[in-house]
DNA sequence: TAGCACATGTAACTCGTTACATGATTTG
DNA sequence: CAAATCATGTAACGAGTTACATGTGCTA
């Protein structure tokens, strides 16, 4: 039984054949506004998810300057990560670093408050506007467009956690402004 | 330089003085909505921020069958803390299990699919109703209410943590009845 | 008298990051 | 020719969880 990182390689694997380089490079972009890993870490699960027979690679001599191993899930791999995508997920413990910083903010002077929680209106901002030009894309393509109703399309997958991804940014930007208005009352 | 931990500990002491035992205790219900320990990591910590002079104890005989520590932050550990917390947080990498299962939910059937994100929901609707109960204590405890607007008061920075958790519960509610809708929508 | 709350500590293990290690190919 | 990209691995370290370890006082 893979970890959780074993599966997020699999969701990826799942969609397509990829080597361990660009099993990493994916970690960033797409599915890395969720879930990271560096290729320290890696390749030694593609290891694990080998022997447990939930993947499977194949060597090619691509363009690239050395071998590359090319890594797929087997039909296997394909259900063990449907029956973990199925169940419910543990309740890990949040950790929210900046609500331990306001929850300390009574010992913050006010205006160095407002700039703290202006830094991260700003940031909500930005990605909220990221994450519009992305869906922008999606709808775009004709494509794309036509699978987003389709639960069965990877598409839609991608679409729901991107709906996700703008609703939690909408609402810390709300929040943000509440804040500060909060804030700014206090102004000498 | 103490880790987050150490500043969560020192968050807690500059509101009141409290054993290691008091800390586990706080790390639950309060402050745990965002930050959790065990108390096989508060101990230690407890003892480097110590060694840091950041906080120091009082050995108590208390009611208890044993003598207690009661720790207490110094007027450097202040600071710091006020330091620390004005300090924007690292971008650290965010990671949501159940965004990963909804990024694979393609590979489950629209029907679990479904009981999925219902479970979801209902967990949702829960939290959502215990931090409305907590945000009705505030507004009905008169001595609570008048401290609310002043950004210098610890309940200011409390109800400022509520608010943020009362509308993420709404964020998340709200997409999860949006994909329950597109779920739903494939019903056989 | 069995179990729970009180009360504090250490040890082993897992997960993740950063640094170490190597080396070819392409681009400026 | 220097730097970035491609490409794969191991080692050391830090943070966090679970389990080990100990012992008192109260309550069902």
């Amino acid at each position: 039984v893979p970890t959780t990182l074993g599966y997020a390689l699999l969701a990826l694997l799942a969609r397509q054949p990829r080597t361990g380089y660009e099993l990493r490079q994916a970690m960033r972009e797409p599915i890395g506004f969720y879930w990271t890993a560096s290729h320290s870490q890696i390749y030694p699960e593609l290891a694990r998810l080998e022997a447990a027979g939930l993947a499977r690679h194949q060597v090619v001599n691509g363009p690239g300057p050395r071998d590359t191993k090319r890594y797929r899930v087997t039909a296997t791999g394909r259900r063990a990560l449907a029956g973990w995508a199925a169940e419910p997920p543990e309740p890990g413990p949040e950790r929210d670093e900046l609500m331990l910083k306001i929850y300390a903010l009574w010992t913050v002077p006010p205006d160095q408050a407002r700039d703290l929680v202006d830094a991260q209106l700003a940031d909500h901002r930005a990605r909220l506007a990221r994450y519009e030009a992305i869906e922008a894309e999606f709808r775009g393509d004709p494509a794309e467009a036509a699978a987003l109703d389709d639960p069965r399309s990877p598409v839609f997958a991608s679409f729901a956690t991107l709906q996700c991804g703008l609703s939690y940014e909408r609402h810390r930007i709300g929040w943000c402004e509440w804040l500060l208005a909060r804030l700014a009352a206090g102004v000498s």
